[in-house]
DNA sequence: TTATAAACTTGTAATCATTACAATATTTTA
DNA sequence: TAAAATATTGTAATGATTACAAGTTTATAA
């Protein structure tokens, strides 16, 4: 499906700003920051402002489209929503890798009268390369 | 047992300062942050400085008697290593509860020959309160 | 088409958590 | 006691994010 139509289909207007900010999240499998996003685009949106990044994934996670990955960095990093999945951070050289998240959609005991709409799940530890260097 | 020991058994030498940081973290049940910890002991410690509450902060962790609580928040908050469990954060008040972590221990397919040192789990969505106002 | 409103984008300045770092104080060791 | 090691402190810098007002584009209605 087209980025316009995900973006009408979810209530946004698809400028061409707003569908080229999706299509860098969805080419990208680096769950990218603000800084990144920003850099990418640039080149091909002279005018780009930072602001409009930030507005437009506030946007995007409102609207259920992105979502903020958990990490422990100091910064904000995105994903598209669709494809929940958990994440794998090296805390040695930081890299981060995607990874299957269990199936188990088990709500835990005591929150069966609350909303769920998101579950983030994070390992951590060392990664392949950094163990056999 | 009491804080020195677990302090001097991580090999932290638990002067006044670091055992009173923490025996905030064990009493507190909020996940505080460094702010909360600053201001609940700076009446005690007039001296206290926030940047020993982040040096400590950051022992604690490197020693593995405490963990950064991972919320979608802008600021760390943290926890006691011992009890891992999972969280979640409503939307709405932003309220954090702890839940249970689901057992199955399970290491994602593709990750058997990485080190796995800490599971996070956080879900979101809206909690009891927010839900039946 | 033209005027008006609504929505979108931009740039600058402020905020706030965290870090860097040098100075001071305390504790340990010789 | 003197010297070294460790802890603590305060100030200044960094860097991500937000606030906000101004400018631009797009939609709506006369």
């Amino acid at each position: 499906m087209s980025s316009a139509s995900i973006l009408t289909q979810h209530g946004i207007k698809p400028s061409l700003t707003r569908m080229m900010i999706y299509d860098c999240l969805k080419e990208s499998n680096s769950h990218p920051n603000v800084e990144e996003i920003y850099r990418h685009l640039v080149n091909q949106i002279p005018t780009l402002s930072k602001t409009t990044v930030y507005n437009t994934l506030h946007l995007f996670t409102e609207k259920q489209i992105a979502r903020v990955v958990m990490l422990k960095d100091q910064e904000n990093r995105y994903d598209l929503a669709g494809h929940p999945h958990a994440h794998f951070q090296c805390l040695v050289c930081h890299q981060v890798y995607d990874a299957e998240l269990p199936e188990e959609s088990h709500v835990p005991r005591g929150f069966q009268s609350f909303k769920i709409v998101d579950r983030s799940v994070l390992f951590t530890g060392t990664c392949e390369r950094c163990l056999n260097p």
